[in-house]
DNA sequence: AATTTTATACGAATCTTTTCGTAACAAATT
DNA sequence: AATTTGTTACGAAAAGATTCGTATAAAATT
């Protein structure tokens, strides 16, 4: 996948696909209420988001009765990669370590959690990639 | 500082910190160079960008002479930790260790990167912080 | 002293994203 | 059969971000 050719979530897709990636497939509904309800966005402010996620391609959708089931196109992963990308170019001056670094500095972590991280570099440094 | 405090920069505002952070102090017109000259962006482009970042608050500036020398009022580290923990919440379900772990798959790295990264893990284990 | 150059200020156009009201319609309920 | 409910479709308003033209002014140059 080239950076060119992906169409870049905006905020507020991100919050939709989460619900996609953590659930399979979705309607319109499922995504409003895990959103918070009518307190937080109005339910056609959703299915309108949701309509334009179709149009752009971010979204399959499949009809099920009188509803539609939406499913992300891209997975997570993917997507990741790509906004971890963007950050390191206009954030971290193009360095992933710096990235690292500052997330690592960021919050104080488990033995557990640092031990999985060393171990996981390890297996990096082994070469077994 | 609390997040909600926190004014977001957006994307092109960003990019004009950059500029602020690895020079301190900085002018329009070196703003609108670094950021490739009058094929990328009209001058008075630019200059509006940074009047509205002091108009929000984001920068300060000082007279000198007949033009306006600004400055970053936050801190490029403030800023990424900034950055960091909102992608972590929106796109990392909450786990910092996951944001490591999908930074360091995505490309490869040089033994002495991954050996620094190392270091600064053993740092943090040895309960420094 | 007049002209050119180098700045800022400001309004407005454009573009993108988000929000929502209204219409239409089919299925379920009364 | 009429009404209510759950759903989509669509247009347009509102909000946010970006771009730039024009006006203005001070300083530098001629």
């Amino acid at each position: 996948m080239t950076q060119d050719s992906f169409i870049k979530p905006t905020e507020k897709e991100l919050e939709i696909l989460q619900i996609m990636w953590k659930n399979g497939t979705v309607a319109v509904k499922d995504v409003h209420e895990s959103l918070g309800g009518e307190q937080q966005n109005g339910y056609t402010t959703i299915l309108k988001l949701m309509q334009i996620m179709h149009e752009k391609g971010l979204v399959t959708r499949q009809k099920s009765g009188k509803l539609h089931l939406y499913k992300a196109v891209l997975t997570q992963e993917h997507t990741r990669q790509f906004i971890i990308d963007k950050m390191i170019n206009t954030v971290f001056q193009g360095s992933a370590m710096q990235l690292v670094m500052s997330t690592l500095e960021n919050k104080k972590y488990s033995p557990e959690e640092l031990a999985e991280i060393k171990r996981y570099l390890e297996k990096l440094e082994g070469g077994e990639r």
